[in-house]
DNA sequence: ATGGTTTTTACTGCGTC
DNA sequence: GACGCGGTAAAAACCAT
């Protein structure tokens, strides 16, 4: 809109990804760089995270993020805790308003009386409507609603629906959403947040989850990244690969072999212009040949959408770069 | 709207079980 | 014969301009 928001773009990303996740960077990586296993664990008492297979530290000195007293058993744990459910984008109010317990019971656990409990009744019924205060907030609640809902769906994790609904706030801010579907905003959303979390959805996806047509999404979705100089990289197909490996079930052996071949033909010329998703798909087809797993053209066809034409193009092309 | 590129569709034959 | 695979041409889809 201004030229004040095409200047701030790079720095846009970082901070969504870091608002979302609030922690360290190498926290959310779920696969080790050097062997490309998934076995890792944080090790509590050494600050560290660990790859299981091959012993490599991604990050040490993390912070401790549980409390800082002790506690000698569970009884002593619920004393001394102190703490609520964290801060969330994913609720309007953040999660900070006051809830009443949906129990009739008073502080001891006894049942209360009838009247009490009829004046409690009315004090909940209008606690909820007070929660949302004006149009605007039950509109944001209506869409964070709908964006956790969708990304159930389809499988996306908090961090990436944190990222969703920061996005979402900062339309609302910049009154964005005045004129148009609140749904296909928050679809679009969601959309860009995956990709910027790099796991990546296509619209084909989120149309089959959300109440509005493609057409409407994309619509919202470039309009999205216009005004709000959203920075939202490319998918790529080291991106889609660890999707489609569990999908069709596969090896680590293959999976880390697919992986390679991706990263290895990075900067080859045939890649220029190929749908990731068929490379992916050739890479895990083309990984596959040498191992002893057996997946066919067609299970990947069937996985990823992409024909088997498509998925024995890039197997060609991947077998001549080698 | 257009034109270039990529992907899909539909058809083909071959080898294997 | 069913299945997986490889090849091809034409059509459709996609994308930047």
């Amino acid at each position: 809109m201004t030229a004040n928001q095409t200047v701030v773009k790079p720095r846009q990303q970082t901070q969504l990804a870091d608002e979302a996740s609030s922690t360290n960077d190498s926290r959310t990586v779920t696969t080790c760089p050097e062997c490309d296993s998934s076995a890792l664990v944080t090790d509590e008492t050494h600050a560290e995270r660990v790859c299981n297979d091959c012993g490599l530290v991604l990050n040490s000195d993390q912070i401790d993020h549980g409390p800082e007293w002790r506690a000698a058993g569970s009884e002593e744990f619920d004393q001394k805790s102190r703490v609520g459910t964290p801060v969330t984008n994913l609720m309007h109010d953040k999660g900070l308003s006051t809830n009443i317990g949906w129990k009739n019971q008073d502080a001891n656990g006894n049942p209360i009386s009838k009247k009490r409990r009829a004046q409690v009744e009315r004090m909940r019924m209008w606690n909820e409507r007070c929660r949302a205060k004006t149009t605007a907030e039950r509109n944001l609640m209506n869409a964070l609603g709908e964006i956790n809902r969708m990304a159930s769906a389809l499988g996306i994790p908090n961090q990436a629906r944190e990222t969703a609904a920061i996005i979402y706030r900062r339309a609302v801010e910049e009154n964005m959403i005045i004129g148009r579907a609140i749904e296909s905003m928050a679809t679009a959303a969601v959309y860009a947040a995956a990709r910027q979390c790099n796991i990546p959805r296509s619209f084909d996806e989120l149309e089959q989850v959300s109440q509005m047509e493609r057409l409407d999404i994309e619509r919202a979705y470039t309009y999205m990244v216009r005004e709000l100089g959203l920075d939202v990289p490319l998918a790529t197909a080291e991106d889609y690969l660890p999707r489609i490996c569990s999908n069709v079930g596969v090896s680590d052996e293959t999976r880390r072999e697919a992986r390679q071949l991706i990263e290895e033909t990075t900067q080859v010329n045939w890649r220029i212009g190929k749908n990731p998703i068929g490379v992916a798909a050739g890479a895990v087809y083309t990984a596959v040949q040498s191992s002893s797993d057996h997946i066919t053209q067609e299970q990947l066809h069937q996985e990823t959408g992409m024909s088997c034409v498509t998925i024995r193009k890039r197997y060609q092309q991947f077998s001549e770069s080698v």
